[in-house]
DNA sequence: TCCGTGCGATAATTTCGCTG
DNA sequence: CAGCGAAATTATCGCACGGA
């Protein structure tokens, strides 16, 4: 999912991987925010196969320690458009998806249509997990246990009703007529992280 | 007024050490 | 052991301050 973050960010301009990691903050808050732990040693990555290149410009300007300003290469824009037609499983996790939504502009109409529908199958899957738990626990569990499952299912029925909001407006019009300013981010409420049950023991 | 020095803030990258 | 987050490191800038 770095790998599409990053290569998304670089077709828009070359980018030194200091700034990667704020626009990748910026654009991923809500989501996740990577950090220079694996930025870096996945641009090294992807620059070994030769999906980005350093930019050798003569950008001396700023006399810091240099900066390496990364761009993308042909190969890495084939890449790009291979990623962000993907519409694996990996493109419906709660990461995955958040990286794929901020893509969507660039992503294939069939594609975002796919994605949206994994994703709320997903969704719908881990609120049905949680209703049961719910309908079971109760009794069992302290208060608090259970006003984690019950936050944990109220956020994922608001997902499920976003998507659907979503999805439905993609089918009226799967074309929108690019916007100059940002995608609107209208992501949902974070769910609570509800994979498995919390342990508590 | 000018110059040197110290220091905190910021920029950008590298390395460390924990965790699954 | 790979991947990750956090800390460490490296380098520069801007500002305050004191002495000549």
């Amino acid at each position: 999912m770095l790998e599409l973050a990053i290569l998304g960010l670089l077709l828009e301009s070359p980018m030194h991987g200091y700034e990667l990691r704020k626009r990748l903050t910026g654009l991923l808050g809500a989501f996740r925010a990577f950090s220079y732990g694996s930025l870096y040693p996945a641009l090294r990555r992807l620059q070994t196969d030769g999906l980005i290149a350093e930019d050798a410009g003569p950008d001396l300007l700023v006399k810091r320690r240099a900066k390496r300003v990364y761009q993308l290469t042909p190969l890495g824009r084939e890449r790009f458009a291979e990623l962000v037609a993907d519409t694996g499983p990996q493109n419906y996790t709660d990461d995955g998806f958040g990286v794929h939504l901020a893509f969507f502009s660039r992503t294939p109409a069939e594609a975002r249509v796919r994605i949206l529908e994994g994703r709320r199958r997903q969704v719908e899957e881990r609120r049905e997990g949680l209703r049961d738990a719910v309908a079971k626990a109760n009794g069992t569990l302290d208060r608090y246990t259970r006003q984690l499952h019950q936050l944990g299912l109220e956020s994922s029925e608001r997902e499920v009703r976003w998507l659907n909001e979503v999805i439905a407006a993609e089918q009226a019009d799967p074309n929108p007529a690019p916007s100059h300013t940002a995608p609107s981010h209208t992501a949902p409420n974070r769910t609570v992280k509800t994979e498995g049950e919390p342990d508590h023991g």
